[in-house]
DNA sequence: TCCCCTAACTTGACTAGTCAAATGATAAAG
DNA sequence: CTTTATCATTTGACTAGTCAAGTTAGGGGA
């Protein structure tokens, strides 16, 4: 009855434990008042600043319209402040924001690697990251087969 | 500035692969105009079926309520049915459902697949599975960490 | 100066999901 | 033969996101 090829079941794999460990960070981030996505969003805040929604969107792989409402929401939490620079809005984070990354961070790190650190070497995990890298990039290039 | 652990960028890389790989799925399944996670649910119903709601959340790793929701649209469509058989209701697939995945599946499993077939090795997507499978298990008995 | 184009952003209507409180329905106890 | 537990399921209020249509506002022409 199951013919799946290798790679279906891959993507199962890939597709359980990504949900698994967003739900488990969202969980371990509730200790900082945070959500896995608002802590995404507000790293690449925090590495980028000041930059426009454009680029935030781009960086964290969402729509304009997507960081459009995110971005509303981390306002109104006093995470973030835009301003009308020019003609585009510039992002960039408050004190409040700062002082909260500097906590979460490092622990959010941690918990992230202790999912990899718990069950596989060091050549191990060079191996699945330069596979990912590979498997990422090549999808980002992809085009949709034909009808 | 980034003392980014192997960890965490491994973990960078799953996220947005799977996002980025879910949405082009998304796009893929819309001339069967079904979503990914529409085909993902039709596709363990039609395996095990038939089952109550709560092994059903459990196979695709949602909670309750995210099921029953996700059921409420799908018998909409008229995809499924669900009829109170002694005291759980039973899910099984109408004949539409069925004639679908017939035409879907094969293409669907094609497409997962090729995110891998195009750029990594027989032997290289054999580590792959195995190393996710490990990292997958062992999410699934982790505990979170004291606060 | 007025109008129109374009780029940046917002918004309406939806899917998909979470958590926690409310319902339903059967079984077990008084 | 009601009452109470104990399950499964639903639902209200949110977060997070999509797509496509709607705003807004500066720069150029004419």
């Amino acid at each position: 009855m199951r013919e799946n090829t290798l790679g279906s079941l891959i993507w199962l794999r890939l597709m359980r434990f990504t949900n698994q460990s967003n739900q488990m960070s969202n969980d371990f981030l509730k200790r900082f008042d945070l959500t896995t996505a608002q802590f995404d969003v507000l790293m690449q805040v925090r590495i980028y600043q000041p930059l426009t929604q454009m680029e935030l969107a781009e960086k964290v792989t969402v729509t304009q319209g997507g960081i459009s409402r995110m971005l509303v929401r981390l306002e109104k939490e006093g995470y973030i402040v835009r301003k009308l620079d020019w003609k585009t809005k510039t992002i960039s984070l408050t004190d409040k924001a700062e002082s909260i990354l500097d906590r979460a961070m490092p622990e959010q790190l941690a918990f992230q690697s202790s999912f990899f650190d718990d069950v596989l070497s060091a050549e191990e995990q060079q191996t699945l990251y330069s596979l990912m890298t590979r498997i990422h990039k090549h999808s980002q290039k992809k085009e949709l087969p034909p009808e």
